[in-house]
DNA sequence: TAAGTGACGGAGG
DNA sequence: GCCTCCGCCACTT
């Protein structure tokens, strides 16, 4: 029966991952930026599901990603919220209103580290 | 098959 | 800076 290929955009989700353990200490992305960077550009919701579906441990970063505009994609005040902008601020992100200054802490990705680094 | 749903993005007011 | 509307797309019902 046709058990195994389930869903081939299991595929995508481990790119997504991937992409986003690259980003590093101290540093954002907004999902449009990692979409793209995963080869799956205009696919910004498809790394919010994957983010939502991310094994504990595999220990993606999920906290370094907010929206475009920079900010904090969860209501101000829910768990989600107050757990994420705690993570941000341990690793010295400056959070106000649930919005992040991109100009300062978002991560501008080497080209040439990007390759070494994803492998596919 | 169609309609509804979202951890989104961009344009416009 | 905030809100609304619309386009988008994978997934669910």
């Amino acid at each position: 029966m046709s058990l195994e290929s389930t869903k081939p955009v299991n595929i995508n989700y481990q790119k997504i991952w991937q992409t986003v353990l690259c980003i590093p200490k101290g540093r954002v992305a907004s999902y449009g930026q990692i979409a793209d960077l995963a080869g799956l550009p205009g696919k910004a919701r498809l790394v919010g599901r994957a983010l939502g579906f991310a094994p504990k441990k595999l220990n993606v970063p999920w906290q370094r990603v907010i929206n475009s505009q920079g900010k904090i994609s969860f209501p101000i005040g829910s768990e989600y919220f107050d757990k994420q902008k705690g993570l941000l601020q341990s690793e010295e992100i400056v959070v106000l209103n649930g919005r992040i200054k991109l100009k300062e802490f978002q991560w501008q990705p080497d080209l040439t580290e990007l390759l070494f680094t994803l492998q596919y």
